[in-house]
DNA sequence: TCAGCATTCAATTAATTAATTGAATATTAA
DNA sequence: TTAATATTCAATTAATTAATTGAATGCTGA
């Protein structure tokens, strides 16, 4: 028979290990990440995620049963969102701490960017400075549904797909900047190859609008 | 086969899940808790935890293989210590989430407490500024060890099972602080009933060390 | 009301993980 | 060298979890 100090104590790490449990999954975490972005139907998460479904819902419903994401039906779709802002926040510390003790995440992305061209280092706080200044072209080439739930300010709205069709309307004589979902997200990566392929002189930013956030810089919501 | 976007992917979430795994389980998230106070061997984490040595040592290295704690080997005992001081931020930021999103963990201390005595609300700021101040007797009742690791300056440093032989060198005309490990420790409130029926004014104070670090409050390291 | 669609549920299989036990290793002191 | 002790390893069992499939639910517009 257990006493009761350790019956308390056992219930307590086990609710703590709730929120473990729940961001033990990789693609769980990768389900979190793209909903930081804002809410999302479970078909786009899927779509994103390349898994099936099912299997998302499923995955979607142990986030929800965490109390890390809300769901919303709206119509024939279902919606899910953050419950809380300081969940992002949460997953974002979560992401640092790897960064951080793990090697491997640091290996992985130069494994994989050293292929891809535009990658030379930058002085990311230069970079930062010249963002906040707002001289240099930025784009944010995420869907618009993401920049529409926030961007940097005086970021323009330049989905992936769209690029190509938007290059004659940008500065020739302006740096551009472009930006993501984050430093595992590639549509910065893949605008800054396009951009770059067109004569422009591009660069990517790592940052998210969730770091932009962080760093106590104020956001923009809506178009 | 995967496109190399979707493997990067795939390799950059599982290694954020390793983190996830190491904290989702109960009762190595005790065991963290408890590293976050300082370095300890195997069997005083068995002990401390009801854990077998055995099954102690296996989660240890779980943990360890997530680069969350290190250990080193002094003479027969190997000592377990966290990886870095971000790791104890980290766990608190997850205490704090669990706290903010899962209403259970509440529920669970309001009912393990409601039969305890001296547990009347207490004005938590209050007591941090008269702790603060200097003007109550604070006594640390963790093990000593974990007193030398870190502890609230001008605490006394009482483990619980010497309290009733320091009684006598306590002033009685001052009221008494009892702190521990944080808000599910049981130290503290077991020291106040004690204080309290050799008719002490004693209250405990919940935070921990790390909350009064994570607070920006100066710590003092030894004896 | 019906057809079409998004999502969830239920059942199954495969894979991973926790706990237990007893043996193995490594260090210290006799 | 040996005995004692702390820790780890290896093997087993029980429990939990992920992914898959196909059926069920619930909403919308015809």
């Amino acid at each position: 028979m257990k006493s009761p100090v350790r019956q308390f104590k056992d219930a307590i790490y086990e609710q703590f290990a709730r929120i473990g449990k729940a961001m033990s999954s990789p693609k769980r975490l990768e389900l979190l990440d793209l909903i930081c972005q804002g809410g999302k139907t479970v078909e786009t998460l899927a779509r994103e995620t390349g898994l099936s479904v099912a299997n998302t819902s499923q995955h979607l419903q142990t986030l929800k049963s965490a109390r890390l994401i809300k769901s919303e039906k709206k119509g024939l779709y279902v919606n899910y969102r953050l419950a809380d802002g300081t969940v992002c926040e949460f997953f974002r510390s979560m992401r640092i701490l790897a960064e951080h003790r793990l090697a491997e995440v640091e290996m992985i992305k130069r494994r994989f960017l050293e292929r891809r061209e535009g990658m030379e280092p930058v002085n990311r706080d230069e970079l930062l400075k010249r963002v906040i200044k707002g001289d240099v072209t930025v784009l944010d080439v995420r869907p618009v549904e993401e920049y529409v739930a926030g961007h940097i300010p005086g970021a323009l709205s330049v989905p992936l797909g769209r690029l190509k069709e938007i290059l004659v309307e940008l500065p020739v004589d302006q740096e551009v900047v472009a930006y993501c979902r984050g430093p595992y997200c590639v549509l910065a990566v893949q605008a800054v190859e396009i951009l770059r392929a067109e004569g422009f002189n591009a660069i990517r930013l790592e940052e998210s609008v969730q770091d932009w956030r962080a760093m106590g810089l104020p956001v923009e919501v809506g178009d």
